[in-house]
DNA sequence: TAAGATTGATGTTTCAATCTTT
DNA sequence: AAAGATTGAAACATCAATCTTA
């Protein structure tokens, strides 16, 4: 009797395995090294960036949390302390949601947007320094490609 | 008088930009997407096999903790209580090390190369699901081509 | 019952200081 | 003084349980 593999079980390709390897200490290396320029900038973290981002892009009238959280992909109760502490630092506000009494809606406040024009200067360069004096632009746009097919659901 | 740039303090380009946002969104979320497989598994985390690989494939004698240390992108407090966790479950013996009496000298036990066995396929399968089933071979080598720039020093 | 969000307890990481040996 | 390694305290992340409203 044949046994039919299952997919799930399979041992990925050399090919493949090795790019997982570079894949994680690549990204591993990058974000430590722009964490730690932040941080000599006296900037806090790299997620704080990500979050005001999202909230200076997002819709006019702010953000639920539960929309925040696939974008940062990071996990309920982690996105609700990660809030808590930029709230306490003044960058955002939180306010009931009057049409859903379960929810909140978070929107950044003015001291929030000039702390992410000021981390942009130095997130920016940070950014040249891994990837830009690496790659060029052509370079870049196949890695970006490549990356966004291990991203889709 | 003309004003030389400086290319630290220069902005990233939209290609590079995108490239690393890319870079950081896929990685987290085919870390987490392994991580979690390992965690259904009840395996421990991703960087316990990494610990074991490198001293399963490193030299006979052991490693010092320093050369660890490079391979795995962990500072020097925090490779020290991996260690320690690590050798209380039992998968890793730590000695002093003779010839220099700052340093000791870390060895996989039977137990180690066990659970660095029972964890492959787990592993493995997941890399699979993560990477091999989104990339064929010809684009998880390109991709790993130009991880490697971002590697180097 | 499920969705949105928070919280207490616990585990891990980080910072800064320390210890020992070179 | 510098290298190899560790540690107390503080910050942060995670798990499981909880709370409130839909």
């Amino acid at each position: 009797m044949k046994l039919y593999h299952c997919p799930m079980n399979e041992s990925p390709s050399v090919a493949v395995t090795a790019a997982w390897t570079r894949l994680l200490r690549a990204q591993q290396a990058a974000q430590s090294s722009i964490e730690a320029a932040l941080k000599r900038a006296g900037m806090p973290p790299l997620v704080w960036y990500d979050v005001l981002l999202e909230l200076d892009r997002g819709p006019e009238g702010g953000m639920r949390p539960f929309e925040l959280e696939p974008r940062l992909l990071l996990p309920q109760y982690g996105l609700s302390r990660l809030l808590d502490r930029i709230e306490t630092a003044g960058y955002l506000e939180r306010r009931p949601c009057e049409a859903d009494g379960r929810g909140q809606i978070i929107t950044i406040t003015q001291a929030g947007r000039e702390l992410r024009a000021r981390m942009w200067p130095i997130y920016g360069a940070a950014i040249s320094a891994v990837i830009g004096e690496r790659l060029n632009d052509d370079e870049a746009a196949t890695l970006s490609e490549l990356l966004a097919k291990l991203t889709v659901s």
